[in-house]
DNA sequence: CTGTAAATGAAAACGTTTTTCAACTGCGAG
DNA sequence: CTCGCAGTTGAAAAACGTTTTCATTTACAG
C-alpha cells in the first residue's frame, strides 16, 4: 500500500506530532518525487509553494521522518567516510563494530547471484555494490557496556 | 602480502609519484593504524611528528591512495544522503542508477547466509547491513550518453 | 647540481549541518 | 470557542568538513 502525504499526515498525528503547513509542504513534495533528493533539494522544491520556510525545518522533517521509517535513506556517495590501510587483496567488504570501530574483512562476499536475479527483475545494468555489515565484535559483546559509550574512530 | 608503508611508498614512486616526507608519515600512520580514520582523526596524527603538516594534504593524500586502491573507505554513517518516499513495506534495498539518479527496490534480499557465515569467521554479532546497487537503469542504457552527463539527485 | 614539474601550506571560499533563541501556532483541555 | 502551552518554526550564527587558489618549496630525473 503506497504512503502518500495524506497518510504520513496521520502517522505523525498518531504518534502525537502536529501537523504544520510546513510539514505538510515537504510531505508533498517527498511523495511526489519519484527521485532521491538532498535535504537542499528538498528545500528548494518546497519553497516555490511555501517560499518562507527554512532549511532547519527540511532537515528537522527529514530526522522525523526517517526515524519513524517512512523515508529511505540512500547513501549518495558524497563525503563521509573514514579509510583504513587495504588488507585482502581481492574485492571484499567490512564489518563494522558499533562498539568500538574496528573493522574486520570479508572476502567471500557472492553477490552475484543476487545481482543477476535484482538485474533480471528490474532490468538494471548492474556494476557495482555497496555491502557493510554492522554489529559488535567479540570483545565488545563480552564487555556489554552501560550504554551509548561508542569510543570508536570519527 | 600485508601492505606496508615502504611497500605502499614503493608504489607511489613506481607510478610516477614523489615519496615525500609528508606521505610517508601519512603512510606511516595509515599503516600504523588498526583502526578506520577520518581525515581529521589522520591529520592530527600525523600532526604529532609532522607538526606542520596541512590538512589538505591529507586530503591529497588520501585521494590519492583511494584511487591506487591501497586504502579501503568505510562509509562511517556520516552526512552524505539522500532521501526518498518508502515503498515496501519490508526491509529492502536499493538499486541507484548512476546515469540519471533513479532508484529501484529490492525487497527479496537474503543476506543472512552471508551474515552467518561472517558471522562464525569473525566473531561478530551482526545487527545490521548497508547494501546498495549502482549501475544503469534500463533507459539510461539506451541513451548511451557520451560521459559523465549524470543529471540524477543531488 | 640544476631545472622543472609536482607537491605543499596558508588562507579563503564553500556547502552542509547543527545550535541557539525568540516568536509563533496547532490542538487538546476546559 | 477560547486559552494556554508544549511543540514547532525561522533567522542568524556557529560549527564542520571539504575544496579552491596561489605563492613557495622540493623531489628527483637528467
Ligand atoms: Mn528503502
Ligand atoms: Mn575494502
Ligand atoms: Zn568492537
Ligand atoms: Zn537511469
Amino acid at each position: 500500500m503506497k504512503l502518500t502525504a495524506r497518510k504520513i499526515g496521520a502517522v505523525l498525528k498518531s504518534r502525537g506530532y502536529r501537523l504544520t503547513p510546513q510539514r505538510n509542504a515537504i510531505l508533498s513534495a517527498v511523495t511526489a518525487s519519484h527521485d532521491h533528493l538532498t535535504p537542499t533539494a528538498i528545500h528548494e522544491k518546497v519553497r516555490r509553494e511555501h517560499k518562507n520556510i527554512g532549511l532547519v525545518t527540511v532537515y528537522r522533517t527529514i530526522e522525523l521522518l526517517a526515524e519513524l521509517g517512512l523515508i529511505c535513506e540512500v547513501h549518495s556517495g558524497g563525503n563521509c567516510h573514514s579509510y583504513l590501510l587495504r588488507r585482502p587483496d581481492q574485492h571484499h567488504h567490512h564489518l563494522i563494530c558499533s562498539g568500538c570501530g574496528t573493522v574486520a574483512d570479508f572476502t567471500s562476499c557472492d553477490l552475484s547471484d543476487m545481482e543477476q536475479k535484482v538485474s533480471r527483475q528490474t532490468g538494471f545494468d548492474i556494476n557495482s555494490h555497496l555491502l557493510e555489515f554492522m554489529g559488535l565484535c567479540r570483545s565488545c559483546q563480552k564487555d556489554d557496556r552501560p550504554e551509548g559509550s561508542v569510543s570508536g574512530a570519527k
